[in-house]
RNA sequence: GGAGGGGUUCCCGAGUGGCCAAAGGGGGCAGACUGUAAAUCUGUUAUCUUCGAUUUCGAUGGUUCGAAUCCAUCUCCCUCCA
């Protein structure tokens, strides 16, 4: 029988456990009870928070129970770790909205209920707690010394660290120590980052419960340069179609380097091991088909079949023939805008293809413009319905970006 | 609280009265080459209707024909001492 513990290996999420065998054993024999957290930072999950979905979702499949936490608590702290700069605080507000919203996409992946899933928001009880009780329950449980140590805090301790990002680790060993003591929760998850603070956890309900508990994380998805994957110039790639659109996502993950492929199958589909193998083996031009199962996929999983499907034509019909078909981004436009004519620039400007004409200009004088395959030489060009073709036109942007112009 | 150092364009970082829309690097964008890849090379990177004009060097005032550069006040940050 399969136990979860290797499929997680063998697709190359886990990066360090805490005892290997006995969480093995662990999770072939019994059901567990583990928590992953989330920090409630912006109103929609972004690819960076994908690896941990997959992970629930694997964990779910084979029978164990995720406790999604939302850091409504220790938001309101901030996280050091890997920051250079303290973070902005949100107000508790914010906080919930954000929530909400986190609960919507994660039902995607996992199946929230009495005895599914739990989405729980650590504010519910950190919030309450008395400092001096705090303090004296957990705070004589830590010393400073070694937290200084932490790889953590490290790059933090030359640049500034303040007290009350000093205290994030407590309040995350905490939530660890009560999500034990209120749900049996044994496990818990993250990304590599957050090692220290998962080890912190662990002594904590060891020294104040005498029970062992365990700890994994994962790998983080970087690319082959080691950075962090998900992120564009426009910032990071979300989840929320009405941020990313799905033909957006798909197109990320279309265009992920060579080098990066397959670790993006393994760490973020289902498709199974034996049928990435095969992949490994392609190289070259035919590693395209590698990248389009991923985006195939992972769009599928992020925004259903159908979402996945369109976004699938979509760039087919663009890349293939260049047609003005499918789901691309598209702007409407009213018939009588363009009756005079409306100049290019204006309209690469309420298309949002950019953000100032001064660029517009650039643009074109340098060749980065075409208007259903054809380049645009002036920026004096003026497009009027002759340009049109059933109404619609394509606009290109440098080689791979398209967008729609539809009149209405 | 005391002493000192600093805030420059997306980021890092030069620039100490006119030649500064501001060096250099990074990043971004575009072009060539390609496979919707990487690497490389080239161009470009404040805004506006091209010339030209306008706004920018923490904020506000001032000195000057002329200020990112000098002066005053304010503000934020950092380091050392307590």
């Amino acid at each position: 029988m399969e136990c979860v513990f290797d499929t997680l290996t063998e697709r190359g999420l886990i990066a360090q456990v805490t005892h290997e065998e006995k969480i093995k054993q662990l999770l072939k024999d019994e059901k567990v009870t583990f928590y992953i957290g989330f920090d409630p930072t912006a109103d929609s999950l972004h690819v960076g928070h994908f690896l941990q979905m997959m992970v629930m979702a694997h964990m779910q499949r084979a029978g164990h129970r995720p406790i999604a936490i939302i850091g409504g608590g220790t938001a309101m702290v901030g996280d050091p770790t890997g920051k250079t700069d303290m973070r902005q605080m949100l107000t508790q507000a914010e906080i919930q909205h954000n929530a909400n919203c986190f609960k919507k996409q994660l039902s995607k992946f996992i199946e929230f209920g009495e005895d599914k899933a739990l989405m729980i928001d650590n504010a519910e009880w950190l919030l309450k707690l008395n400092y001096v009780d705090f303090l004296r329950e957990v705070g004589v449980h830590f010393s400073v010394n070694r937290m200084l140590t932490a790889e953590c805090f490290k790059s933090r301790l030359e640049k500034g660290l303040s007290f009350i990002e000093f205290n994030y680790m407590l309040m995350q060993s905490y939530d660890f120590l009560y999500l034990n003591r209120h749900f049996n929760c044994t496990f818990e998850l993250g990304g590599d980052d957050q090692w220290a603070n998962i080890l912190g956890g662990i002594e904590l309900v060891r020294r104040t419960e005498s029970k062992e508990v365990y700890g994994m994380t994962f790998t983080l998805l970087t690319n082959s340069e080691g950075k962090k994957m998900g992120k564009t110039e426009r910032g990071a790639v979300w989840l929320d179609p009405e941020k990313t659109s799905p033909y957006e996502f798909y197109q990320y993950w279309r265009n992920v380097p060579d080098a990066d492929v397959l670790q993006c199958l393994r760490l973020l589909t289902f498709l199974p091991m034996s049928q990435l193998g095969d992949m490994a083996q392609w190289e070259g031009q035919m590693l395209n088909q590698a990248k389009k199962a991923l985006a195939y996929e992972v769009t599928m999983l992020v925004h259903g079949v159908e979402q996945a499907e369109k976004a699938q034509h979509a760039a087919e019909a663009l890349f293939g023939q260049g047609g003005v078909s499918g789901d691309m981004p598209t702007t409407e436009l009213a018939t009588d805008a363009v009756a005079d004519g409306i100049n290019i620039l204006d309209l690469l400007l309420i298309a949002g293809l950019i953000p100032s004409k001064a660029e517009g200009r650039r643009l074109v004088q340098q060749g980065g413009i075409s208007i259903d395959n054809k380049k645009i030489e002036s920026i004096d060009v003026a497009i009027d319905s002759t340009w049109f073709v059933d109404e619609a036109l394509m606009i290109k942007k440098g080689k791979k970006v398209y967008h729609k112009i539809q009149l209405v």
